[in-house]
DNA sequence: ATCTTTGCAAAAGTTTTGCATATCC
DNA sequence: GGATATGCAAAACTTTTGCAAAGAT
């Protein structure tokens, strides 16, 4: 919902600068549909000529952590990737070529929560929904 | 639903060899009520009196997955956990401790699978569900 | 001037690999 | 003997830390 825009404006208002890589950075979350690891944003900051230190891109995307601003998402794989926060919403994962898209639900698993809260001494903050399976291209290749 | 016994009969009908190790691996994560990561086992092991390289765990892990009797699971942190594969569940996740506790929902998910399938090109196969909040010990704390 | 940002090198943590040895059938 | 299993050391890979330099306000 946030806008790029919005968000380097509060992040400016707050004292801290709006750098190239720090917007390119949200601007490649933010545009994507599917969470971002390092690896992946280094390489699409190469494609806008951008070199970046990854010391410098896991600095930054603990500092938009730490602002509420990106969170993490761990899928079956080593890396991390991260995302624009706020949005509420799962992936679907290809099993087979890796690819990662986003998706919503009809009806969120608000019911399921407060059936757990019930039944254990849980208290429910947040929730994680992956799917796996075939995407288009590679359930027909 | 299969026991530790089952299984270790099966490894060595198809002929594996029933080990320490490996007996001790499939009854620690048959009775643990969560994943396990390779140090959880490890210290595990060693109440038991049984000590064991690193390798040879992620070994025997890496074997177990291949004969699909384990699975692994990814939660928000850095290590690999696993878990006996087959009896789908979900999990709660302590954010202040790091506990992690086996859940099941009343109605599992393949409404929204069989939603997610009429509108996208995706093939679903499985999903991961995992819930993050304060368990009773945290809450009150 | 001061605080923010960056790079580089090194360290830390997790997982994998190569190779040699031991163990079981 | 031949396949299976294990240990040790080293490598690979991801992420973090320390320190110094550069850049912005």
């Amino acid at each position: 919902m946030t806008s790029t825009a919005a968000i380097l404006k509060n992040l400016k208002t707050a004292g801290f600068r709006t750098t190239t890589v720090r917007t390119a950075v949200i601007e490649l979350l933010a545009s994507g549909g599917s969470p971002k690891s390092v690896p992946d944003l280094n390489a699409a900051l190469a494609v806008r000529k951008i070199t970046v230190n990854k010391t410098t891109l896991y600095r930054e995307l603990e500092f938009l952590k730490q602002q509420g601003i990106v969170t993490d998402v761990r899928l079956n794989e080593r890396q991390t990737r991260y995302e624009i926060a706020g949005d509420h919403h799962h992936h679907l994962v290809c099993t087979s070529c890796d690819r990662v898209e986003d998706v919503e639900l009809d009806r969120e698993l608000d019911e399921q929560e407060r059936m757990i809260e019930r039944r254990t001494r849980f208290k429910i903050t947040r929730h994680t929904l992956e799917f796996f399976g075939l995407c288009g291209t590679c359930r027909t290749a």
